[in-house]
DNA sequence: ACCTATTGATAACG
DNA sequence: TCGTTATCAATAGGT
């Protein structure tokens, strides 16, 4: 019956300016609570199609450092490990596409009611952002694998080199030659390279090391876009 | 006077209470309107004293990840001000991504003539074989980068291994012992460390080197599917 | 977009 | 922080 449709019309379009108001409501009682109490406020809504608004008292990139500062204190680094950054994830495909695949299953079915332009489109653009968002957690999960395993790369490479000098050293011993009293340090460091070793002039500064980190460090930009 | 100090004290607490009561409110229209219009919404606030109250209506990490896409082409927001930030109409798609969505206007326009369900049936089993097969794609790229990086880690662990011996075996010969004639031969070695060296009591079994190897042979099946 | 009835938010106080 | 209440703003529904 066409009466049903224009029902259906008639809700979702009572939906669309629910939302608008209560949106706007809740963005001026922002307002009010940032003034009133002097607080500094940031809000963020996606609308059910994706769309977003919203909303900051000073700016929002402040805010949301500031925030991410805040949080950031519950993370914990463990540098220095091989550990693969997540443990198992043994369906790569399946978790974050079903992300997708569920939402665009329930719109298909609410876009087969009232199938008209605007729903089509509005369910394209959804499927745009939800590829966007898949696009940008993959390539941030594998940026930080990547940037663990140049990391791990670049530290052996210190410690590598590190070693050659000892080795060189030790060699010269061996021959029974005099070592140096400048270059004594260089056995007896154990530690990492954490603080400058002032090789007086003698030793050649680690050029190796640093060209091969350069040449560890790839452009992945391929990878996410 | 006592009596104006009275009165701060109670002006800052009704501001205190002020502020309690009406961040709550703001946290319930929120919720409020996240549930009945099917919205995510995420809103951070900083008191006036400094500290970090958030409400959000799923994960605020991923809102915030989804935040930080929609924005990255936008910049410049003036503060207190609220607008619809245009969703990401034509930012930068990777070239992936655009193999799907171009298709999937042409199908959504074909759709718009005879939108029945067979057709928006079938678009969405080719979203979703599209999807599968970016992530296919891009899973071997990837695959591909981090098996490069593994193999140039082991190699560096091998070579650091070899080294770590040598050294050994030189500090030894320069504390002024004699040198296994067993042992003479990993000095002069310079390929790679096939064969297990017979640590006869005297040298400490490598566990560190043998362990950190151990440590390279990751899994990464997590990319290949 | 505007109007109105009604509900819900909140300021003031304890 | 919580409870109560008078007041007034937010909003649903209709035009």
């Amino acid at each position: 019956m066409d009466k049903e449709k224009r029902e259906m019309k008639k809700m979702q379009k009572a939906k669309h300016v629910t939302f608008s108001k209560r949106k706007k409501g809740i963005f001026k009682k922002a307002e009010e609570l940032s003034i009133l109490c002097d607080a500094d406020i940031a809000i963020i809504i996606f609308s059910a199609a994706g769309k977003l608004f919203q909303y900051s008292s000073s700016s929002m990139k402040e805010i949301l450092e500031r925030h991410s500062l805040h949080s950031k204190n519950l993370e914990g680094q463990s540098s220095s490990e091989w550990q693969p950054v997540e443990g198992g994830e043994h369906p790569i495909l399946s978790k974050e596409v079903a992300e997708i695949i569920g939402p665009l299953r329930k719109m298909v079915g609410e876009a087969l009611q009232g199938s008209n332009k605007e729903e089509l489109e509005q369910l394209e653009k959804c499927l745009e952002a939800g590829l966007r968002r898949l696009e940008m957690k993959k390539a941030e999960k594998i940026a930080a694998e990547i940037e663990s395993l140049e990391q791990k790369g670049r530290e052996l490479m210190q410690e590598n080199n590190r070693l050659r000098q000892k080795k060189m050293v030790l060699e010269m011993c061996r021959a029974g030659k005099q070592i140096p009293a400048d270059l004594e340090n260089i056995i007896r460091n154990e530690g990492p390279s954490s603080e400058s070793v002032t090789n007086s002039g003698r030793l050649p500064p680690d050029h190796e090391s640093a060209d091969t980190t350069l040449k560890l460090g790839l452009n992945y930009g391929g990878f996410t876009g």
